[in-house]
DNA sequence: TTTAAATATCGTAATATTGCAATATATAAA
DNA sequence: TTTATATATTGCAATATTACGATATTTAAA
């Protein structure tokens, strides 16, 4: 064997656990800062932006997209990304309900 | 290739993706999600709790106290595991700083 | 239509993760 | 001390991820 028993687990402990997987690695946490820091969503630059090639750029960017934790829109040649804040909601919501049961605990 | 090229990224872009990472398989979840139902910190027991052989939640448990999420303290022959708090605030905080970054964005 | 620019996909090599049987270790109880 | 119980470690096979060169695709501009 070798691959996660996905199958074994609730669905909803599947889909949080694909969301931190999304955010997993430090390109894509990068990335995430990135679209953060201005403005404005991001046309283009991305890949300016990070020592990675473009290849990789665009396989982490479709990791986010498929989360759900991007949007991308065409817009010319380049693609605009921007945060989906629904899904950081999805995540923050995560963490309320860890917090809401952390709070009867012994420690 | 292969290897994550960490050493191109910030400490901060590193250690908040070193958390999701531990937090992105749906049996590390399901753990923590367990020591959260339950009042008390666990000792013994998670192993009849998931679909998976001991020495496979034994290796989920290293990885969740490696990333410090959750704590052990050895009692008698078992293991009393609890979430640390302080790491559930530290992820807590990078949403925070996502939240408020998104306040002056355009989508 | 040709050319240039931006992004995606393919193929592949290196590395990491997942899962478990077998075994080791450590402590409590008999 | 022996035995039982709980957890960790080792070794290994299956699978997934990461990275990038080469190439394809797509659209704008010349």
């Amino acid at each position: 064997m070798g691959a996660s028993k996905s199958d074994s687990f609730s669905e909803e402990h599947n889909e949080i656990a694909t969301l931190f997987k999304a955010l997993s690695h430090p390109a894509r946490i990068a990335i995430v800062d990135y679209l953060l820091t201005v403005d404005t969503c991001i046309c283009g630059d991305i890949v300016n932006e990070l020592p990675l090639a473009q290849p990789t750029i665009s396989q982490h960017l479709a990791a986010l997209k498929n989360a759900n934790i991007i949007k991308g829109t065409i817009e010319g040649t380049a693609i605009c990304y921007c945060i989906n804040p629904d899904t950081i909601d999805k995540i923050e919501n995560h963490f309320g309900m860890i917090r809401h049961k952390l709070k009867n605990k012994c420690c």
